[in-house]
DNA sequence: TCCGAGTGCAACCATCGAGTTGCACATCAG
DNA sequence: CTGATGTGCAACTCGATGGTTGCACTCGGA
């Protein structure tokens, strides 16, 4: 397939984000990073019962679809959450949904 | 199971509702179900390349995350979509994502 | 300089899930 | 009644994926 992406937010994209986001662990994943700061693989591993390389393979995913972004820093390697992405999934779902507008005013009024 | 609709998304209901968005072509079939009406499974298989057996799973994949609702009049079933449930999952990025009240009054306005 | 802590890569295993085929059962129309 | 159409169930294949272990490499500090 050619299919690649491209500025189209369809296709793969939105396959890979909530692809993501369908994973548990993935979606803590994420909160801690967003919630309490960038994180390295071993920090997140003591957090999480499972090995440090399943959280490395989880983050490379996120990394992939674009919810997280590396940064180096010496010999340790700190990952922090760039949410930005998660707007092409709202952008479906409030295409998608039939009258969201009022039950979206709801929610951002909690 | 009990773990039914609370106001704190319970993680099984996050998993089934991302993971069925995860799927280009469950995706199609909500599309197809809000924008052209309920359809039966052999219905929307015309339009899928796909079998219609592939089709029913992925309809019963979609019933159990509450996204589709099965009708049966006579001998044929036909589903129609229930996106209210999609409201836990925008509820669940919003809470997550940082920024969120500017970036969606921005994706209001379009 | 050398050791320990952290990272990267690869092989491997088990399970899940999408899709198929085949067939039995139900229902509508002639 | 009988055939055609539609649905439901079960078994099967096969690739993707979450998770593990093991080892090599790199970097920082005593």
């Amino acid at each position: 397939m050619s299919t690649r992406d491209r500025a189209v937010p369809d296709a793969g994209a939105l396959d890979r984000l909530f692809g993501v986001l369908a994973d548990p662990t993935r979606r803590r994943i994420l909160e801690t990073l967003v919630h309490a700061g960038p994180r390295t693989a071993t920090e997140l591993a003591g957090d999480f019962t499972i090995t440090r390389q399943a959280v490395v393979k989880h983050l490379q995913v996120m990394a992939d679809a674009g919810m997280v972004a590396s940064e180096r820093t010496g010999r340790d390697v700190r990952y922090r959450a760039t949410t930005d992405c998660l707007a092409t999934a709202v952008t479906w779902l409030l295409a998608t949904g039939p009258a969201w507008d009022r039950r979206l005013a709801r929610l951002r009024r909690s």
